[in-house]
DNA sequence: ATAATTAACTTAATCGATTAAGTAAGGCCC
DNA sequence: GGGCCTTACTTAATCGATTAAGTTAATTAT
């Protein structure tokens, strides 16, 4: 491995000129800073990311946590899509990324601690849940931390917007004509409820009167628990006209259960998804969802971050919500 | 930040004692070493990684490369299995887990580079070009690696068993009643070309005489590609009864065209996808397909990086394959 | 009783890089 | 010509932990 000491060496300078010439440090003459790099280049030299970070206190490393107990894990597309651009923005930014999770091999460390051990400049919270004391331990921290579809008091987070989704998926299904409309939600999450209270507001608005039945619990990303409450729905003596679902994955459970009850989409049944996911518009008739903006999200949450390592003192928390996009598909007709 | 030196003073020992009490050393009083223990943990005392690693040189952090260029990225369902297995047995065994990528922040570095700048004791690559020069050059390195589905001379891999994958399926549809059996492939890169010749080999043993024009080139993950490939497939004169797909997901593509064509599925046509995403197997119809063990590979990749990387004297290449499991669904029939 | 061994520490060097503080040489000014 | 800046370096401490080698004191062997 080539040091700092063989070039050095090599260029008949201190270790210290060399650092300084590496780093474009303002006391060291310009041809001898060039002759340094020139041999640094020569010889391969690498800087050793470890050594420095122990110096100088700073990794230039962010931590990313998905907690996996939710199921909401790394390969949940809305996720995978986060983790993609969070990663691609950090490195455009110089920082690397590592996974952060509670016992590493045999040491019992929770999450905060994980960060600490490894350094971490700051950590990225998806896909956890955010009751969890380990969590809010990290969060409320001295570390840097950045939340994905929550916040914690006077934190820096990233919001979908939950609210607007809902407002435009309502708002369009009823542009289509839908009064009776159904909405199958995920667990009692931040942001489910922000999604139901969305929901009947935006209902409440355009004047249509939700029957409470139309409103069930589902499951997020759960194909067999929509289909149970489809099934519900389409038993209910006033059928809806519109199923809004948890989200696209979830609508196949759906869609099967439609399928089988001879149900057509979108003749017979209109239907709406949520997040986007690539599946949902490579399926014909192609479906009607609300796209998340997750590259957009990843990449504030990475951007904020390092702003906020790189700017401790002057770092004002803030909210960032990004909007998504209505995607309208073939799935909504105008009921007859 | 407690470190060492905070607990020797406060136990009234050396530094040295303390991190020889910590990891156990036979030098060490048993009540002195449990002193020491009991001290560190209520001066919440935890290592530095980056510290030990300097002194070391090992990270305990092991690199993970994805390159995204093929469009097998994160976000594919199959690498993301993998990664996930890859993280969850790394954590088991104490490792960290990094991404490699090039050019990180503006460093021009390649893969081997940042691998070495990050001081990662060993590289799982996974979904790369392994034709790439940068990835040859990590494969060909000092930092130990372990491949996923391509094999570097005499370095560890880990295969998904594409032979054998190919011989269940198409022996199943072959027991099913099918002769004529179309098979759509994707880029011709190593894993493909096992498909091809195993899909090929396969149906010669069972005496089936495969129609060149059953044999069509498509592009992996993508529905559009195999939505056409299918159609040339159904316009052929003597159409085939059964079509093998590149992957669940492409199989969109074609479940969309014979929708579109009236072709119901099983009864016109029967179908098998490969891969078995989560999605497959929510399908109605189920889809039949392989299911690759993609958590066993990450499992199986994660465990022999870590032997490799702590007995690096004794280690011996090898070239693990992982079966994969053949998913019966409910898309291929008994042809009329 | 003395030498040899063992147990239980401590000392000090080290990993590779950064950086505050120090220094020497040259230039400039009055 | 003496003092004062600059410029361009060097010296040496430091980050936190590990570990080979050294040092005691106590124990065992002869």
């Amino acid at each position: 491995m080539v040091t700092i000491t063989d070039i050095s060496r090599a260029c008949g300078v201190s270790r210290a000129t060399v650092s300084k010439a590496l780093n474009g440090a303002p006391d060291i003459a310009a041809e001898t800073a060039e002759r340094i790099r020139e041999c640094a280049r020569s010889l391969g030299y690498l800087p050793n990311a470890t050594a420095r970070a122990l110096k100088v206190g700073r990794s230039n490393n962010i931590g990313v946590l998905f907690s996996d107990s939710t199921g909401g894990g790394i390969s949940h597309e809305y996720f995978s899509k986060i983790l993609e651009s969070v990663k691609a923005e950090a490195e455009k930014l110089g920082y690397d990324i590592t996974f952060i999770s509670k016992d590493l091999g045999d040491m019992k460390m929770d999450f905060y601690e994980h960060a600490k051990y490894r350094n971490c400049d700051g950590v990225v919270v998806a896909s956890a849940d955010f009751h969890d004391p380990a969590i809010i331990r990290l969060c409320t921290s001295d570390i840097p931390t950045v939340t994905l579809d929550y916040v914690y008091d006077s934190r820096t987070a990233i919001l979908s917007d939950n609210v607007r989704g809902m407002e435009e998926l309502v708002t369009y299904v009823h542009s289509m004509g839908h009064r009776r409309i159904a909405f199958i939600y995920g667990e009692l999450t931040s942001v489910t409820q922000k999604r139901l209270a969305s929901f009947k507001k935006t209902c409440a608005s355009l004047g249509i009167s939700v029957l409470p039945e139309y409103m069930r619990q589902g499951v997020y990303h759960d194909p067999r628990s929509s289909g149970l409450a489809t099934r519900a729905l389409l038993s209910l003596p006033e059928r809806p006209t519109c199923i809004l679902y948890p989200d696209d994955f979830s609508f196949i459970g759906g869609m099967n259960e439609l399928e089988k009850q001879g149900v057509s989409i979108p003749k017979d049944m209109s239907v709406a998804g949520y997040d986007g996911i690539p599946l949902s518009q490579v399926l014909r008739p192609r479906l009607t969802t609300y796209r998340q903006g997750a590259e957009r999200m990843g990449a504030e949450a990475a951007r904020l971050l390092v702003e906020q390592i790189e700017h401790p003192d002057t770092w004002l928390p803030q909210q960032v919500t990004v909007e998504g996009e209505l995607l309208t598909g073939d799935t909504v007709s105008r009921p007859d």
